[in-house]
DNA sequence: CACGCCATTTACATCGATGTAATCGTATGG
DNA sequence: CCATACGATTACATCGATGTAAATGGCGTG
């Protein structure tokens, strides 16, 4: 025999199928004397709800999409740990997605992937545009980690890339470092992070009445080891090379220290070396990576808050929100004594 | 106006909610003309279907449960992107969970979430107890992954973990190695991962007709970074101290590394370290890390397979299949020239 | 021309849970 | 003693998609 359905409680317990129905959503006006029996009968029978049934008829499925480029990048994991943590202690599950990055599976989330399966989504997109967001269909709530988007067309979380960026090369500056390169960066796309963080380090090098030096701000493919590799040591074979490395990632940073290693450099002392992210293996690398932090369980906590009360509302709801969590700079070896 | 309904896709295209229903499972009786017709109702109005009513009336959700004990353990992430490339490959989705590696989460996962969100679990058990599978519901199919199984409980897809251990042994013997330590090691427990890769290296020091230095076995509460630290200084203070460290993971592994190049020993001189997983940061890791890889991509394939034929078959089908994936060593830099 | 075959299409019931509104029974107040 | 209120419980319709079985209609064959 199949799982045993909200009837055969009923029987079971000698009630209708909508006094189980009450019990299982306590409902107040259910006798202690039922409860206990249609409780009873939930036991015997190892009765559990039908997720389809019940979110057929409320329209809900307490379930959430968070959607993020790759699962293999620390700080993605370590962020879903908190997203997770966080939606499960007010309740919901999480269903966690990889985009790869791709734009259109960033929009495939944007649109509730071709399915009903989540009352809302949290995403950090990376190749989504601006216009992707114009025509979405605001009815399935959304949350956007990290990027910057639009003003008013979903609701945002990040820290202040900005400042995070000049910190970090003020940094390197009062370490006497002048020729900083940025592994990532980007001089001139949309206000991405990688843009907002090219801008904080123009910010501080303005602010030290320094040269920007274009050709020392490096786009990279993707933010993986390999590829910090690849521009740590294009970088180093300029005729003027830099003497401090500001990578967009602490993967860029762990692959760039590895590569200064392979050619001979030495870090700190021919080169500094600064991530971003904190990811754990930046506390045991060799040397230690001197990183930027960033809250990641108030990200989390706040993309969960904000979209659970989006939820929560039902209707589109109001305007977009923008909410900003904390960083801080964690010196470490790379840029250290 | 909500989400456009089967009815609504019907009515526009002037035929019947059922011929909808045909012209989206790719039913194929269906005329050119309205197929036609029925898609660009579809495409105008925007309709996708409901996966609520879908699942309610077909039984099945299309989506299974990954559930693996911590995705910040690049393993687990690693592994858990292949899965996830496999079931889209096959039409599925996957709905990724953490355990935590605690009992309670491994038991829910092993009974479907308490509730039928999907139509099976691949999971990757740390304190799961061989009685915990028992009782289980068999119509909720299940694949293990790594660890040793009661057999006859449930599918199982891992490597060789015997012949692993003793390879990656046999290597450190040959370099001339003869105080091996295990890191995560197990000498007695039930026949998990810890017990049987410490199995094979006892074999591999039986075969070199070594003694078995139980004192040189350490197990570890977790398997990071830290652990492997703490794990490496309290070995290298031992009276004998060991000149290699079979690390039973890559994160041991290089928290070991740190440890032993913070109290300045170097890596390969004075000990080799050996990891498992071929975790990304291996690579890229100063040194680099010799490591066993296992075929992630196999794993994956085979664990996906087995469930999903397991689904396609309904009834609680024949007895359990275990399945072994490849491995090889990876000869790098600590342990290698 | 009648018949049967087959491709195509449809009406209807159904999956399981829950909202709505109605019913039943008892306690309370006038 | 009746009217009213209210707590507890229930019958029924409904959410959206699909399986079943039957209807429809065109076509070839005897």
């Amino acid at each position: 025999m199949g799982r045993p359905r909200i009837k055969d409680v009923a029987e079971y317990a000698g009630v209708s199928a909508k006094t189980v129905s009450n019990v299982l959503n306590d409902y107040e006006h259910v006798s202690e004397q039922t409860r206990a029996a249609v409780r009873e009968a939930i036991d015997v029978l190892g009765y559990r709800v039908n997720i389809a049934g019940r979110q057929l008829r409320r329209g809900r499925t307490g379930m959430i999409a968070l959607a993020v480029p790759d699962l293999d990048i620390a700080y993605f994991a370590e962020l879903a740990r908190h997203v997770m943590a966080e939606t499960e202690r007010l309740g919901s599950t999480t269903l966690l997605l990889e985009t790869g990055g791709r734009r259109e599976k960033e929009l495939a989330a944007v649109r509730g992937f071709d399915a009903q399966f989540t009352d809302g989504v949290i995403l950090s997109p990376l190749a989504l545009l601006p216009r992707d967001l114009a025509d979405r269909d605001t009815r399935l709530p959304l949350v956007l980690l990290g990027e910057c988007n639009l003003p008013g067309s979903a609701d945002h979380v990040a820290i202040d890339n900005v400042a995070a960026a000049r910190e970090a090369t003020e940094h390197l500056l009062a370490r006497g470092r002048r020729r900083i390169a940025v592994v990532g960066g980007d001089l001139r796309g949309t206000l991405n992070t990688s843009r907002l963080r090219t801008l904080g380090y123009q910010e501080a090098l303005s602010g030290a009445g320094l040269a920007l030096p274009d050709e020392l701000v490096l786009p990279v493919p993707e933010f993986r080891r390999a590829d910090g590799a690849a521009a740590a040591r294009g970088l180093m074979r300029l005729p003027d090379r830099p003497d401090a490395l500001l990578c967009l990632n602490d993967h860029l940073a762990l692959g760039a220290v590895r590569a200064l290693h392979e050619d001979g450099w030495s870090v700190p002392e021919d080169v500094d070396v600064v991530g971003f992210d904190d990811i754990e293996a930046t506390r045991f690398s060799i040397p230690t990576i001197t990183t930027v932090a960033p809250d990641k369980r108030g990200i989390a906590r706040r993309a969960v808050r904000l979209l659970l009360d989006r939820i929560e509302a039902g209707a589109p709801g109001g305007p977009a929100v923008d909410e900003t969590a904390g960083h801080r700079l964690i010196v470490r070896e790379s840029s250290g004594a």
